[in-house]
DNA sequence: GAATAAAATTGTAATCATTACAAATTTTCT
DNA sequence: AGAAAATTTGTAATGATTACAATTTTATTC
């Protein structure tokens, strides 16, 4: 498990008055270990084996109130389901459609538009693109 | 309303054996002139107005068919409903979190990662931004 | 440390976009 | 026109997410 993250996570969540219960250790702990940008489904799924009462209510509302706290995003490029990442920094992601699988990939630089959204105010920036990846080739 | 891409589409459509059904071309002259990337809501209760027979079923197999043939692009990145975009050339996606208004902008160059897509076969491209538009600053 | 208040969790039921499907209608072909 | 194929329709199912009230856990106060 990557300390960094979670230490950070837990450190962000004392500081606002948010105790850390088991569901939100464990949940935290999955997203810093797995990091394949799992659905709630899934996580539920796995996390039910060694916290048998764990609700899916709960996975969302930890995951709402981590992305609250800007912790982690929620990506919502797929058609039903969303998908969730512990990593914040930008960067694109790739999915294959062969595969399923979900990679991450680094931009060169500030995805900057050309004019048309000059003196709008940019909050958040999503790039996604679909293909097939080198394994499934 | 946008001729060339209505009888593009028209064309397009009779090439691969589509019948030029009258819900089919109201749904294409919706998405020609209404160029708001609309929901399939949206486009439900405004042509039902017009051709009061028409179901919700029709509206999504129509926009499956058009996707299917390169017509209309299928936008996936709000929470929970797709919208359907008529132009299928390359462009980011804008949508301001005040107005809910959603804007096209051009892309400098054609979006290229870093190194970790090497050898990735990359056969869609998008790019999603969120903030506020510049009328609701 | 026990009593109380506040926060978090849980299970069930509701919501809502989309899809499945079979029957009815329209279009195309002969 | 008549038969076959394609399209449309309405209803019911699906599945992710949310609403909500009851229960449990955690924090606070004495």
């Amino acid at each position: 498990m990557e300390k960094t993250k979670y230490s950070l996570a837990t450190r962000e969540l004392k500081k606002h008055k948010k105790s850390l219960s088991n569901p939100r250790l464990k949940i935290l702990e999955y997203l810093c270990y797995y990091r394949d940008h799992p659905t709630a489904e899934q996580m539920y799924v796995d996390l039910h084996k060694e916290l048998p009462t764990l609700s899916k209510t709960t996975i969302y509302n930890t995951l709402h109130a981590l992305a609250e706290l800007g912790l982690v995003k929620i990506l919502n490029f797929e058609e039903n389901k969303a998908r969730y990442d512990i990593i914040t920094e930008e960067h694109g992601h790739f999915k294959c459609q062969t595969c399923g699988g979900i990679f991450d990939f680094q931009v060169e630089q500030k995805l900057i538009p050309k004019g048309e959204l000059l003196g709008y105010k940019i909050m958040e920036r999503n790039l996604y693109f679909k293909g097939i990846c080198k394994k499934c080739l």
